[in-house]
DNA sequence: AGTTGACCTGGAGCGCACTCCAGGTCGTAC
DNA sequence: GTACGACCTGGAGTGCGCTCCAGGTCAACT
């Protein structure tokens, strides 16, 4: 019953410096204590600092985060605009994902030019520009 | 003949700043200049921009551009490193882009739950979480 | 001749997201 | 009872990638 911060941090991948750092922030709620003081994470926790950690993979800049966990802090009444930043947020990832395949079709295309210079057939384009 | 500061950073995207910065660190050799001492960028200048912008949208670090641009420079006996470069890059994209990928899946996930929440449906997964 | 505006340089400053540190408190194992 | 290791706090430091600034030069326009 609840983990320590050594525990969420191995679970969530991240630092215990950064959970600490989430919390000081106020992404993270404060999580309850031991007799001793130590934060003790429940499953709750650590099922919400698993969505942030996807938030922050999609590039979600943290003051976005913030304002997600602030909405969410007051409940049912702010569903509404939380739904409104992860609409917006998936299409910034579409966006991403779309500009990172062209990248993708280039460096495929630059490579081509490699290969075919290795293989001393002269390249679609000239060297300077590789 | 040769372009302004000013147009390459229209053409590239860039800032004039970063340009200036870009150069400094050496991702781009020194342009030419012009009889009163102003950059005048070439095509190919504008060409090798093009590409730093492309590798810098993917992620790529900027040590690691300067490394590439630094072999760039030693010439023909360096593409085998250079062609090394951009095959780690992109299985890096091709990685990111699947990361991307899943967390769509979560976004969407969660959007459809903000769905059935405005229409009264008990949501899939209880609030605390989402 | 004067004003404007684009450009120049070296160097300082900034926002972000951590990351590290000093100095301290607990609880358990020897 | 003492050594150890995990944890605590507030605050400073870091690395990255720019971005901004002061103070200056130069060419063109009025």
């Amino acid at each position: 019953m609840g983990y320590s911060i050594a525990e969420a941090a191995r679970t969530s991948g991240l630092s215990i410096d950064t959970l600490r750092y989430y919390e000081r922030i106020n992404l993270l709620d404060p999580p309850a204590r031991d007799a001793a003081g130590r934060r003790s994470y429940s499953d709750e926790d650590l099922a919400w600092l698993s969505f942030l950690t996807r938030l922050r993979t999609t590039g979600m800049p943290i003051r976005r985060m913030r304002e997600y966990a602030s909405l969410r802090r007051r409940g049912i009444a702010s569903a509404g605009r939380r739904k409104a930043i992860l609409v917006e947020q998936r299409a910034a990832v579409a966006d991403r994902i779309a500009e990172l395949q062209a990248c993708l079709e280039v460096l495929d295309y630059k490579i081509a030019n490699y290969e075919h210079l290795e293989q001393n057939i002269p390249a679609v384009q000239h060297e300077a520009s590789a």
